[in-house]
DNA sequence: ATGAAAGCGCTAACAC
DNA sequence: GTGTTAGCGCTTTCAT
């Protein structure tokens, strides 16, 4: 059925085994303009006889369209980023576009590096994440000419649009969600700042809004790499012998406040009534421990279908006035954490 | 700096800033041939000044080289494949290559879609997961004359060439490490099996051991959806319920086991001595639990580095020997939850 | 409804 | 070391 040739078929191929020309089979495929019916199935057979597959690379450029879009973002070991995924892939889905993926490990050369290779195929679109970006990563995004939207983060100024959460508010909504608890002696842990702009921002937020009703942190502590869940019980234990006195840590994420969490039932501590707790993010993947984590969800499916929709409107009217920024509501999840106590 | 032209440039541009023949530039932008050391600068500043990013498009048509990997898998969301998939792109940074990952769903027809549409930008060679996909998708893949790798799995025939563990293999040697403990009324969970090949595969090593000392599975219980932690919690809640006398849960992942332990713990019940636990895939995710969980390692960083070095060779040299069937090894790791009781 | 010619932006192959 | 020529496999455009 599928003869193996050792040269890959082309339109001509179709067209001699369907005795149709060249241009009318690549109407049929495409399924543009009027071919008749006894053709169209000519073809189709011949097509599927030979095991046809077009080559997209002639195609795209002689029609000068690519149906890609380029998603690029730091991590899929963070549940975080997948999630935005499946936000982009099922807005695309309805559409011609595609997403493909590049991964920058949170690493600003490496964005440009990927960025480099993903423009020079001439996506219909960019999606990616955050706001900082190296001065040659802005300008080639610049210099592209095609819809950028930069996702998660809206603290700040986009090369085109962004769709995000302000990383800096839900810092200080978090703040003052505790302090109105009547916690008071806070502790942070979280992800080594230069790494993660989003959690830094947090971070900021979360002190801003504590120290405008005087009080401050009282220990913090940042990991990079390792188990999460594990680092957060290790963080943990370390902090509460430093400063037995605390009454709430807040994580830069769910997994160590889980980690956290589990350390603290371990040690028979009450939870939220000695120690309060919360996290970021709303990981769907922590529903089932022991008390349900405060935390506050990051809106990442919905970031993700509302850039997809960002671009999919910009490349069918590229000339389509739309907002800018696009500033999602992330809601807290009490849980059973962070309780009056 | 960075003027934007409505127009994409060209070679033609480069060309012109600088005074150089389109051939010499094309030649230095890639590092080809000899080119003296000030026509090189002379481009590379051009270039550099207009914002120039080459057209693979049309580079890829002209030199008949696509420098992409499809890499094919079922999901973002189960850590195992984004797991995979860092294990893929270490190898693939150190060569020309690159990785663009296509997403399933576990659905084989949504396989043959993307399958196609990775197959239309002619890539240097496919990895894509498990060795059950449609009789379209095999017979492009064997049409496609490129290098095809099948990850996660060798129980069965490859199309080209495989790289995985035996799943029934591994069902198996949990079956006996378990029985070797003195387990004997064992209760099985796991996903809904016809979207996964693998656990089903597990699954049926499992019984098979089991049968051949005479032991049958007491009870099992299939999810889809949902949050595996709590599903985990659900469903042995539900199991145990019905038969409280089991005394070894096996689980076909680590995710619902960690849940059932955790269900377990709130009980009070005595883990491994009055009930012991097993998953699968050894998630280092999830250390940081209360106990430790007996699981088995999937090899799948392994089977990344494995698959990817596969198709490197085989790039570089088409005509290469190499063995068909990588089979690798996984360890059981016992944990603090499958011991002698 | 179908076909013929031109060319997308680059690189292989060959001159010089 | 550098330039010229001829395509790569499609789609656009225009003719029929």
């Amino acid at each position: 059925m599928t003869n193996d040739p050792s040269r890959p078929l082309t339109l001509r191929d179709v067209s001699e085994a369907s005795g149709v020309s060249e241009m009318t089979v690549s109407r049929v495929l495409r399924n543009r303009g009027d071919v008749s019916q006894a053709t169209r199935e000519k073809v189709l057979e011949a097509a599927k006889a030979l095991g046809y597959v077009p080559n997209k690379i002639a195609g795209a450029l002689a029609s000068q369209r690519v149906n890609l879009v380029a998603v690029i973002i730091p991590s899929l070991r963070n549940m975080v980023f997948p999630e935005v995924m499946s936000g982009i892939s099922k807005v695309l889905e309805e559409t011609e576009l595609q997403p493909v993926v590049g991964v920058t490990d949170y690493m600003p050369e490496k964005e440009e590096r990927v960025l480099y290779e993903m423009l020079s195929w001439r996506p219909s679109g960019v999606i990616i994440a955050g706001l900082e970006h190296t001065d040659a990563s802005r300008a080639m995004l610049k210099a592209s000419g095609i819809p950028v939207v930069e996702v998660m983060d809206t603290d700040g100024k986009p090369i085109d649009s962004a769709v995000g959460i302000s990383h800096r508010r839900a810092g200080r909504e978090m703040a003052k969600a505790i302090l109105k608890q009547g916690y008071q002696r806070i502790g942070f842990m979280g992800t080594k700042m230069p790494l993660d702009h989003r959690a830094r921002k947090r971070f900021e937020g979360f002190t801003e809004a504590l120290a405008k009703e005087g009080v401050e942190v009282v220990d913090q502590e940042f990991y990079s790499g390792g188990s999460a869940l594990a680092k957060g019980r290790e963080m943990t234990e370390a902090m509460l012998s430093r400063d037995p006195e605390l009454d709430f840590l807040y994580y830069s994420n769910d997994m160590i406040a889980a980690g956290g969490m589990l350390h603290l039932l371990d040690k028979g501590i009450d939870i939220p009534g000695e120690i309060g707790l919360a996290g970021f993010n709303g990981v769907e993947l922590l529903q089932g421990l022991p008390r349900q984590l405060a935390t506050m969800d990051a809106c990442r499916t919905e970031i993700g279908t509302r850039a997809a929709q960002i671009i999919a409107a910009r490349v069918e009217n590229p000339d389509i006035e739309l907002d800018k920024i696009v500033e999602l509501t992330p809601t807290i999840a009490f849980g059973d954490t962070l309780k009056r106590r």
